[in-house]
DNA sequence: TAAATTCCTATGGGATTACTAGGAATATGG
DNA sequence: CCATATTCCTAGTAATCCCATAGGAATTTA
């Protein structure tokens, strides 16, 4: 249960190699993280949206961060793909409920979300990036990986 | 993100009425959180199998937790309806990884995965249930409310 | 023996997920 | 200046999962 989305993952993943590499094209992260080249276009465009990528077009273009690493704590990049922490409806919206703000139910989910939310804000891409990293970690679910040839880094 | 499915949901509600009435039959259940009545029961049915409530077929029976509810963790409920915690694949299996257990990413998911697991650890059913209760939080999805009359308690 | 109940299996519709496809717009290098 | 590399945009699609619904068999009791 609880499983994370491919989708973020991949963004992980995608962010992690950008942090290394100090900028890439989206054919190129693709191939190294073994994700679709297409699906990972879209990914990469959301998370320039969400202002932790930015991107050139035209050759020789690509992917970088916008800040350091250190800077991008990892609530953001989830935040960037899923959208708010929310487990049921009624969390943040004391409107819902006739009990108000004394909704036991409501403190537990409550409890869940903080609890979630405050270690993904204690953990940042740096971390997760700083080894030298063959792979990265989840698999998700691509079972065509990129066969476009690649050459060269910047 | 990070939603709680319907179905936990209304295992969560299910109990916290069986806690409060000591046990009911799954219609009545049904009909007081507004739950689809044959959609509760393969619920109760999997608590069941979990060891979380027992039963009795026939007339006059109904569900009743098997212990009482302030020795019941929440996470016991969960893991009853989703299975076990595992944010990705690699989580809890080494062997996935080339970089076994040095990998930075296993460790932020497991991070991840141990900050959820050791909050719904440390709350139990009783917490959720004490009190007087009219509604229980998060309303799910269901439209089609159960019509059957249900008359009396037990 | 009728009614109330759990228990079992099968099916369906809707939403979401994870892509796939095609191409327009844009920038660069040679 | 033009072939090429790249981002950007939109639409479609197959598979999966979720949330039920349906029907009825088995069981127990009043
Ligand atoms: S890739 Fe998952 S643990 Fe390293
Ligand atoms: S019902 Fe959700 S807060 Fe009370």
């Amino acid at each position: 249960m609880f499983q994370v989305p491919a989708k973020t993952q991949y963004a992980i993943r995608a962010l992690a190699h950008l942090a290394r590499s100090g900028g890439d094209s989206a054919a190129r992260v693709a191939l190294a993280q073994n994700i679709s080249a297409k699906y990972l276009e879209g990914i990469l465009n959301q998370l320039k949206l969400a202002g932790i990528v930015t991107s050139d077009r035209g050759r020789g273009g690509g992917y970088r961060l916008t800040r350091p690493a250190s800077e991008i704590p990892m609530i953001e990049i989830v935040a960037a793909m899923e959208g708010e922490l929310k487990p049921v409806e009624c969390v943040d919206d004391s409107s819902v409920c006739s009990r108000g703000a004394f909704c036991m139910p409501r403190k537990f989910w409550q409890g869940l979300k903080d609890s979630v939310e405050s270690y993904l804000k204690s953990v940042n891409l740096a971390d997760l990036a700083e080894e030298p990293l063959i792979t990265i970690c989840g698999t998700g679910k691509n079972k065509n990986p990129t066969k476009t040839e690649a050459k060269g880094a910047r």
